[in-house]
DNA sequence: TTGTAAGCGTTATCAC
DNA sequence: GTGATAACGCTTACAA
């Protein structure tokens, strides 16, 4: 490759101008610029990006910590990987992939302080996340695909409003004439991590149940489909009778699907399923297909990437406005007006 | 963060010792090794990525080029990514994401010359892929999910053997009793790329059928489910009459496998469905459960990665054994002895 | 408006 | 075995 040298010698310049030329930083007159311009095409010159970084400081690249123990189903967040790394591309930075298979983040630390990271996205973020914590205490900027419960503080968020979900995802329950309906919601495991996303969907759920005047039940499920399966005998069998359900995450709301299908139990006239999360992709091989509202993931992950990059590129105001995502629900066909009114 | 120079600086040593230390270039004696390392954790030393690549050229990160285009349905490819992302984890190398709508890579090539970039992993091969062409000229290591016709030269591929998984999954069929066999594949579109896995695959499928004495046809679709669901019309109708089918995308599977159940068709009694290519993760959705012999799509993106990565790092010989992946065949609930035998 | 030169933190090539 | 000392290609004061 050409270096900068070599442009600012055909040129006719110094290296300095070359650079300056590039940044802008600078008032360059019209003749000086039209002579290293041209001499950059002839040259197909291309600054290098890990000289510039040394120099600057910077390397313009920023990770996605993506989660990878929930191997059970429907990788929903590969559009938030997308999103991010489109945004990133765009704006001249670039993504990498850092599977994660635990919370530990001392290696992502280190690739930081290494200068090959000028930041990094989490996602499943925590209400009180030790990651973001030990993020900032290192002085790495973070963004977020989800929140902390430190509202103020870490700007740097896209998150969905689950109020606002559970809300409408409720609302339409009560329109239909549901008076009892169940919750699905991941079990805690035994780690004391509460995800922030479990915390503000249940407490939207039953903000939205009181609103409505509808029963609310919750049940809890893991991730995969055969746990999805053993809970709707939990949910036929349960005292509450709930004539609905409304799954946060996707793998019960198949296993659902499945095992009502097993049992001869008709799906949406027995018991209507509304999936809180579940990507455009995956509901497509549902049978019956399965109503959703789920996060416009790509859009958000696009988000997030764009509010940390500003951040690095030292912008004062977010660009963005501070918005959460409803998520639009998707009427398909597991849901409907219950059957024992 | 801690430069060499303090190290250096701590443990009584020059800089170059330093480096020497960490990269075992060089004969050190017990004491000075002993003094290094220890003044390398108290100081919590790094060695600045930016600074090595600078000096060595040699920035360890690779990128995969995502496709991006076909939304359709199903990224069957996340787990190619991952498991590359893995891999080059492992080794001390970082994936960026690389999202591609088109198959233009100058941008790619620009960016690997600027010296962000070591080397460059592709799917969605072509058997005449101009893209490893152009990446060969311009001197960039290129590792392939996939293979060109190209069989000796680029050996940095992790690609199916197709014609073993058209012969286990037409020996299967034929082993049921099937005698007329769809296939289907997808629409080769207006461009002229000849992607190689839909012409293995055709190849593998007409050598099976031939071998095991099955009518083979062969049914075109676009990857979307609703194309699957159009197509499953063109199967039932066609003189053929085939009695199950074999079918390369995703979409297509769940798309007649949706049509079949609005329209009354019994799966796998009136036909029979096994796919080619379906993830897990999507599987688990589908109603009957798809019967599958799909790739190994995290081993085969690890695979890639440690061959263009061995590669980058100077060896000679292929450390992996030269392997095509088969797939595994696995029975669910779509496939069954014909009805009308 | 432009040029000069001091870093940035390594690798690699000499010497000793 | 170990220590100087040029590169590497850029950013960015500081001069002019």
């Amino acid at each position: 490759m050409a270096t900068r040298a070599e442009v600012a010698k055909l040129a006719g310049v110094s290296e300095a101008t070359v650079s300056y030329v590039l940044s802008g930083k600078r008032k360059i007159s019209e003749p000086v610029q039209r002579r290293v311009v041209s001499a950059m095409q002839k040259l197909n010159y291309r600054p290098n990006r890990m000289a510039q970084a040394l120099a600057g400081g910077k390397s313009r690249v920023i990770a996605l910590l993506f989660p990878t123990a929930a191997k059970g189903i429907a990788n929903v967040d590969l559009e938030y990987g997308l999103g991010a790394a489109a945004a990133a591309q765009e704006l001249g930075y670039h993504l990498v992939m850092w599977p994660t298979f635990d919370r530990s983040i001392s290696e992502v630390i280190a690739t930081a302080n290494a200068g090959l990271l000028d930041g990094v996205i989490l996602m499943e973020v925590a209400m009180q996340d030790e990651r973001v914590s030990a993020l900032s205490k290192a002085k790495i900027p973070v963004g977020l695909i989800g929140r902390t419960d430190n509202e103020g503080r870490d700007s740097l968020f896209a998150d969905r409003d689950f109020a606002g979900a559970a809300d409408a995802a409720v609302k339409y329950f009560a329109e239909l004439g549901h008076k009892r309906i169940g919750f699905v919601t991941e079990r805690r495991g035994k780690s004391d991590i509460v995800v922030a996303a479990l915390v503000r969907a249940h407490d939207g759920m039953v903000a939205a149940a009181k609103k409505y005047g509808l029963k609310l039940t919750q049940f809890e499920s893991s991730t995969d489909v055969d746990a999805g399966r053993r809970l709707l005998h939990q949910i036929i069998e349960s005292p509450a009778s709930v004539t609905g359900v409304i799954a946060l995450n996707p793998g019960a709301s198949v296993g659902i699907l499945q095992e009502a299908n097993i049992i001869g139990l008709s799906i949406p006239k027995d018991l209507s399923v509304l999936s809180m999360a579940s990507p455009e992709s995956f509901v497509s091989a549902t049978q019956p297909r399965l109503s959703t509202i789920s996060p416009p993931a790509y859009e958000m992950g696009d988000c997030a990437a764009r509010r940390l990059i500003a951040h690095l590129e030292g912008s004062k105001e977010p660009d963005l406005p501070q918005k959460l995502w409803l998520g639009e629900l998707q009427v398909r066909e597991t849901t409907a007006a219950p059957n024992n009114l």
